[in-house]
DNA sequence: TACCAAATGTGACTATTGTCACACGCACGC
DNA sequence: GCGTGCGTGTGACAATAGTCACATTTGGTA
């Protein structure tokens, strides 16, 4: 690929969108062009964290096993989402697995040219520092609705996270599977299942071929903020 | 307070303990000191996010309310803690409120003098990203372990990261309420109250005159990592 | 088309945890 | 010393959601 498509790919996403020339080039210049296909692992828990990747196209998903087999969804990431930063930050493990969702292709950046060009172009911690100020606030989110809602309202908020802004009716960014939604809203897919039928009888959402369509959105954002 | 004192207490502190004078001097000279006494808010959950704190001494409680009402806390800060640095950084309001558990000190920066010590000292804006990247480990953490571990375990994980590293005989670093504990772990007072109970008897902790000291910390972390 | 695997739908039961109610004890101030 | 209030201990019960078991549908492909 051309490091021209590849400046395109770069700009187009928000954090990226302004980068000055010489940013981009740089970006380009250090990193490394890396394709995935459906089930690869971009990024393994337990490894070290020595690059950072940069989605330039296709889908992942960030999730991590816990000690009891347990699978937890964290995140799905979009292109133009920075991924595997903090173990390269804080020098730790990686905490969590990033699998492609789809043919996926990737920037990946060493940690030596990750210095290299934090310290060149001052404006790109800035951008970091953006980037991560909104993952821990999502993160915190996460923490709060997970505490402090029954799993109706739950499933409300993360359907919501999945549904496209300005979406034409109600389509979700991620066909998922049910048992996949459970692991991202943190139950199980019998009781997805159920929440969904009840949801589909009162017209709120309607399940067709397996994808999920929200049919109401106001309705599903008052149930993501109720009371139990 | 003198700037000498007030660098002295930076300094001890693990995120300003590598900055030189300069970087000091100007931390001090563009922020403004603050006290608070028990109970008093240093960030107000729904405020416009405009200054960020730097904890120097006492303790803050970091929590959110859901529109349910629900109180969820995310952590307890120590000295050195730098606070509401996501809502200056993304704009956003502040999404939790910060309290003082004990009379607490803390320096304040506007947005403009964070912008300008950022801009001038290019190793504060790395040191920042390594302290926001291990605040993401932590809600990841937390994150995993609500979802995947049922309440013993986790009540387990909660004291661990409450107990001192190098501690005299498992003392905690905080002696929560149990209520207070509840509302960190995520489960009912009465719950929290009839596990401790039961690990008192199995000498895993001891609950004297209100306070948790944790007497087997190998059992603990064992039960934390456990399969259900 | 016919088969297989994976995803979905649903009932019955169980487990875990929250809620409510109330007793007790200890500390603090009058 | 004696209330008053807060934190704690504990039983009984309710509610929520998970588990298990199995039927059914669907989508892809030989």
């Amino acid at each position: 690929m051309k490091a021209e498509e590849l400046a395109n790919l770069l700009a187009e996403h928000s954090l990226f969108a302004d980068c000055d020339e010489a940013e981009l080039s740089d970006l380009i210049l250090r990193g490394h062009f890396v394709q995935y296909k459906k089930g690869d692992e971009l990024i393994m828990q337990g490894d070290p964290g020595n690059s950072l990747l940069i989605l330039l196209s296709g889908n992942a998903r960030t999730s991590m096993i816990a000690s009891n087999g347990h699978e937890v969804v964290l995140d799905y990431a979009e292109p133009g989402q920075v991924l595997g930063e903090i173990a390269l930050l804080d020098g730790g493990e990686r905490t969590a697995s990033v699998t492609a969702i789809e043919p996926t292709s990737a920037l990946s950046i060493t940690r030596a040219a990750f210095e290299e060009i934090l310290s060149t172009h001052k404006n790109m911690a800035l951008r970091l520092l953006k980037v991560m100020a909104s993952r821990i606030r999502m993160a915190n989110n996460m923490i709060e609705g997970d505490r402090a809602y029954t799993s109706g309202p739950r499933l409300a908020r993360y359907l919501l996270r999945l549904s496209v802004v300005g979406a034409e009716e109600g389509r979700l960014k991620l066909d998922l599977s049910q048992s996949e939604l459970g692991n991202f809203a943190g139950m199980s897919r019998e009781h997805i299942n159920r929440q969904l039928s009840s949801w589909s009888e009162s017209q709120i959402v309607a399940v067709e071929s397996g994808k999920v369509r929200i049919l109401d959105h106001a309705m599903l954002s008052h149930i993501a903020e109720a009371d139990s």
